[in-house]
Formats: structure tokens, sequence, C-alpha cells
DNA sequence: CATCAAACAGTAGA
DNA sequence: ATCTACTGTTTGAT
């Protein structure tokens, strides 16, 4: 791995602004509890640690596991390139309730917070003085279970906000391809990024790296246990068009 | 009107 | 013999 530069930055408050924000403002700084890898490629800014120990992040599993429900029905099938599939993972959305989320033409509405959440959500906003009001859950049941390549661009996300993705379970390879060296007709080469994501780690998607790259969670059939995937976001509450 | 897809299937290459 | 990575899909929504 040296095509990314890799810091140590246990202290620093923000990565990408030299203003504090009015969270941090209102909240005080964040206290991270772990030392962050910062992970910088163009266009492409990630901070990764592990965000809870193993005692209790087995336990948040263990709770995830018996606490969450996960989207039954309609909303477990998917219409792409004129055919209609059952997505290979199980998930589900909790947030504040005036929010919606759409993607692939589907509105969602979340479920109410419960505690397991909160305590997740609490920690973040601890740690990296960001608060969230949103968190979509995928549950990949073992390594035949995957997301494929997509940005996080939806219209009712905070203009620049980051992403906090946490995981816990089964540890899996997470990959970042640069939109311009995707496919035949790529106009660059730039190596895509490959992460392992520990059981109780944060990854942070900061602006503007949902602007040009793609994410995906690729097959990977030697693993045999399941992984619980939360990414909290931020949204914004949209009037519901009337048409 | 042009773009392009949170899916899979097929295939080549490791 | 697997497994993985890459290409194409071809149609409806935005």
């Amino acid at each position: 791995m040296d095509r990314f530069v890799v810091k140590r930055s246990a202290e620093e408050p923000e990565g990408d602004g030299k203003r504090p924000r009015l969270e941090e403002a209102a909240g005080g700084l964040p206290h991270p509890s772990q030392p962050s890898q910062e992970i910088r490629a163009q266009g492409l800014s990630l901070e990764y640690r592990l965000l809870f120990g193993r005692a209790e992040a087995d336990e948040i599993f263990q709770q995830l596991e018996k606490e969450v429900e996960y989207f039954e029905g309609e909303q477990t099938k998917l219409h792409v390139f004129g055919k209609w599939h059952n997505i290979p993972r199980k998930q589900v959305t909790y947030g504040d309730p005036e929010l919606t989320y759409t993607y692939s033409g589907v509105t969602f509405s979340p479920k109410p917070w419960i505690p397991v959440l909160n305590h997740i959500r609490d920690r973040l906003v601890l740690e990296t003085g960001h608060t969230f009001n949103f968190v979509v859950i995928n549950r990949y049941k073992d390594g035949e279970d995957h997301i494929g390549e997509h940005r996080d661009d939806e219209k009712e996300l905070v203009p620049r906000s980051p992403i906090a993705s946490v995981t816990f379970g089964a540890c899996r390879d997470f990959v970042f391809r640069h939109c311009d060296s995707r496919g035949k007709n790529a106009t660059r080469h730039i190596k895509p990024i490959r992460l392992q994501l520990a059981h109780g780690s944060l990854l942070m998607m900061k602006y503007p790296t949902n602007v040009y790259w793609y994410h995906s969670l690729p097959i990977r059939r030697r693993v045999l246990a399941p992984r619980i995937n939360l990414t909290f976001r931020k949204m914004m509450v949209v009037d519901k068009k009337v048409r």
C-alpha cells in the first residue's frame, strides 16, 4: 500500500476545515480515544480508527442481532436494468421521524431510534464532534452477501456532511474506485484503494470523497460470519413534493 | 434529451 | 478448480 498517504493524528480536532464547526461550538471538541489513520488520495478523504474495544463491540453486535428489525417484502427488492432483484443483504433505516431517504427510485421512511443505535450515535458525537439524524443498516450474513459499487450521493444529505460507517462482526474488504478510472472508457488510471473494516471500527468518509469515489463491499467466499454495517448520515428535512 | 444505474451473468485471467 | 475482477446489460427514472 504505497499509493496513498497515511498520517497518524491522534489529537487533530478537525480534518477538513480551519474553523470549528457549529456543532463543535455547541457540543465541545471531539475526544478521540483511539489513534486514527488518515487516508488521502485525489479527492478522497477518509479517517479510520477503532471506536469500540473488543468486549463492547461484541456486546453491541449481539444487541444489534437481537433488536434491529430489517425491511421485508417490497423493500427488499430492487429494479435495475429492467429486472427485479432481491438485494444480496438485509437492510433497514432508522432515524428522526420527519426524514425520508430515496435510492433507486424508492423512498424509505426510517424506523424510530432504539437504545443500541442511540448508544452508538452518542459515541460518535463524543468522538467526532459530528451529529447524525439517520442511519442505514446493512447486514451481510456471510461473504456471499455484498453491495455493488455506488456513491452515497443522495439529494437529502446535508451538503459536505461526513458519513460515519461503523462495522461489527466479520472483517470484510472494502474497495474505493475513482469515477474516472472505472469501466472500459476510463480516462485516468487511478488505482483502487482497498481497506479492511474491522469489528468495532469507524470509517469517516469526508467531503469530497463521495463526489469522486465509488465504494463497494465485494464477495469474499471464505468469509463465513455475518457483518453488520451502520452508515450514520446527516439528512436535510425535505418537503415532500406533490405532483 | 442524455445519462446512468446500490442488480446479476458471463468470462478471462490469476 | 476456485475465486476475483471486469464488461455488458438495454430500460426506466431522473
